[in-house]
DNA sequence: ATTGCTACGCAACAGATTGTTGCATTTCTT
DNA sequence: AAGAAATGCAACAATCTGTTGCGTAGCAAT
């Protein structure tokens, strides 16, 4: 009844030379025959485990997505939870493949339903975090309780990683400071 | 020395179908022989015009992207301004190619140099465009003449595009006259 | 350790796709 | 009307995707 060890090891290796391909090659060339190449792993087998392309970059984006869950911190104030939350996800986006798979799962969520799914799950995680921390805020005082906060939210969020995955902009401490700033003023309005 | 019709003709119908193609299908589709089935150019023609998929998906993206150079109105007030313009930009994003295009582009951009381009121009055109209005705003005396702005732009846009290019949610009126509010807050403050 | 099951690799395969080329035809320009 | 140039067609090699059958090797359970 346990998993065979094989299913496990191929599984594994195949994905994270995936995962490396879609890096520096992008989609495009995220194919059975390149992971096989990379891998030594034979196309057949890599067929049974995923089916066709689409499969197979699926699970790929599925693997690098993987969110960390973030618990936020919610001590106070504001700000700085704010700032230390950013800090760990900007972190992230410059640390580890995602920032670089990202906007490639973007654009295959334009026809891609698990895709989307992907992006969506993602950011509904984020958004939880955030909201997480004015809440805190709003417990603590530090602002209304009746402000409404959505757009906050999607202030706090959306400016960072626009400027990283779109813009493709540096995001060091002094921005994300400033950027941290402007959201808390106006939570503070 | 006039350029050949002929030349004309194949180039406007070939790229109005990759477009309609990058649309429907994604970039993995956009191919010599999809717009060749598309349209009845020959294959050979058409790799007389882009050699490669990659002059293809270029070509492609340029010709979607064309920024259509926003003169924005600078009458004021503020808000008003801000409001007219990204309505704009917004109806644009829902009402044209570009906003099912865009992530495309912006995937492509991780690998393609062209692509990158095509992004950072379209983004230094929208983002001139906000600063004009805040300059407008600064000589009326609306908001103080020693404003740091740059934040305030990039708010002002990534929000909104990212609303709609990453978490893919609506963007009403109501919505974005919610969200001109906070960027001019922002300003006044 | 033996038995049965299952994953793997290999090789061959069909079909589709990318990109190239030579040649005939058509259509512009002057 | 004549030369230049763009197109269409057809054939082509090379590659890629996806499938299949078979032999081998590794795993689990008794």
């Amino acid at each position: 009844m346990k998993e065979d060890p094989r299913l496990i090891a191929t599984r594994e290796t195949a994905l994270e030379a995936a995962q490396n391909i879609l890096l520096e090659q992008g989609v495009l060339s995220l194919t059975h025959g390149a992971v096989s190449k990379l891998t030594g792993i034979s196309r057949s087998t890599l067929y049974r485990h995923w089916p066709d392309v689409e499969a197979l970059r699926d699970a790929t984006f599925k693997r690098v997505s993987t969110p960390p869950n973030i618990a936020p911190q919610t001590n106070g104030p504001l700000r700085a939870d704010l700032f230390w939350l950013l800090s760990i996800l900007m972190g992230a986006l410059n640390e580890t493949p995602w920032g670089r798979v990202a906007p490639q799962v973007i654009a295959a969520a334009a026809t891609d339903p698990d895709a989307r799914l992907v992006i969506t799950d993602f950011m509904k995680d984020r958004f939880a975090a955030v909201e997480a921390i004015f809440d805190a805020a709003k417990e603590r005082g530090e602002i209304a309780p009746d402000r409404a906060v959505q757009h906050l939210i999607e202030i706090a969020i959306s400016v960072p990683y626009f400027r990283k995955l779109v813009l493709d902009k540096p995001l060091n401490d002094d921005w994300l400071r400033a950027h941290v700033d402007m959201v808390a003023s106006l939570a503070e309005q």
